[in-house]
DNA sequence: TAGCCTTGACTGATCGATCAGTCAGTGTGA
DNA sequence: TCACACTGACTGATCGATCAGTCAAGGCTA
């Protein structure tokens, strides 16, 4: 109700940004099957009958959040992997704050997508279809990286890797409280800026430790 | 239709064991928004009504399906934790197996509650509640322990350290054949005999380097 | 006029939940 | 042994609410 004015605001195309950015807060608060359009659409300030003219069908809105949002953490992604010399020093750590980084800072959404991305973990069908196109290609290229950085691994102890540490990232990006919590104190023990450090470095402590475990032991 | 026969078969209370092993199908599939009372009744080849006058309410159907799997788990969980001597050699990872295995096992209730445990991480209020009820006094223990095993690590690391450690486990449990698809091979890349060595591997890894990370450089 | 946006009103389907009522079994008193 | 009272387990029918999706028509811009 209320229709919203719209004679001096930004206008334009203005009601599919509203719609992206409801809908992602709405996925994210309810998960796909909880979201309704309809309180979609209020919480965008547009009719319900709009969202289907954009974007046909409800799961055409969810895969358009998810790919609005992975191509800006993606991009950042491919930016800072691509200026790592594999070989250089502190490679490794430098290939996980790329991956890190960005999924943490303000291109990743916020807590809205956060959400949604830890929930891709879980994994139904169409979850993992959604992975599978925008997010495989720039993870192989992490597989890569990782690899090189680690001479002599194998490309499937590569992929397990990059699939523990999305794990590890899946585990900080949900942030619920549950941390501090446990930790007994309030919400300051555990901030933000020592975060990626402590991410990065457990990361790269796991990777050296699964590399270690493989390679061959007579040649270490 | 076709009420199973009861003279001969276990009888007693069929019906419970049928709807919760329904639910937990159910759930793991749909989610909780996406799950139906209807689709889980037939499931369990009971009435839709009998799951409410067992239950309540779909709410409580879900929370009994976690507080009798997560029992299982954290039981197996607490038995292999008190288990280890905390100073002996090799504890921390004695400790990592006693966190991973039960989820892996044949407790943990394959597939089905794997894809459930692996959405609490996402947390919704709804999770977060159960959470907290049903997992976190084991994880006060297993905190603990940890730190007992690692010394000198602060609180706040530990629990850090923990919620790493389950975040790579959630990327384990819901098996969706990703890091198979990124490896590049069929599915006998990754064989579930190596899979806990690989995960124990790497959270080992991590946990010293950040306790390594936090202590005292100068005293190393 | 032509062509997008956008809307309110609407649909059939399905949701979780509730209802009165059936049925088998069990205890009790005589 | 019979009759009665009572209980827990379970069901089909149905509730109001909400779901995603459709449609004709009204603006607004050019």
């Amino acid at each position: 109700m209320g229709g919203a004015e719209k004679a001096t605001e930004p206008a334009a195309s203005d009601a599919l940004a509203n719609i992206l950015r409801a809908a992602e807060v709405e996925f994210a608060d309810k998960g796909f099957e909880g979201a309704g359009m309809k309180a979609l659409a209020l919480r965008a300030g547009v009719s319900q009958s709009l969202l289907h003219y954009h974007f046909g069908s409800k799961d055409n809105l969810y895969a358009a959040v998810i790919r609005e949002r992975s191509r800006l953490i993606n991009e950042d992604r491919l930016v800072r992997l691509r200026a790592i010399d594999p070989a250089g020093p502190g490679a490794l750590a430098r290939i996980f704050e790329a991956l890190f980084v960005p999924a943490l800072g303000p291109l990743g959404g916020g807590r809205a997508y956060a959400r949604i991305f830890a929930g891709l973990i879980a994994g139904n069908a169409r979850d993992q279809a959604l992975v599978k196109e925008f997010y495989d290609p720039t993870a192989r290229e992490f597989l890569r990286a990782i690899g090189a950085a680690l001479p002599g691994v194998t490309a499937a102890d590569a992929a397990r890797i990059y699939q523990f540490a999305l794990g590890v990232l899946a585990s900080v990006i949900a942030r619920d409280g549950r941390t501090e919590r446990l930790a007994g104190a309030g919400d300051a023990v555990i901030d933000d800026v020592g975060l990626v450090e402590a991410l990065t470095a457990f990361a790269v402590g796991g990777a050296e430790a699964i590399a270690g475990k493989t390679k061959n032991p007579r040649e270490d």
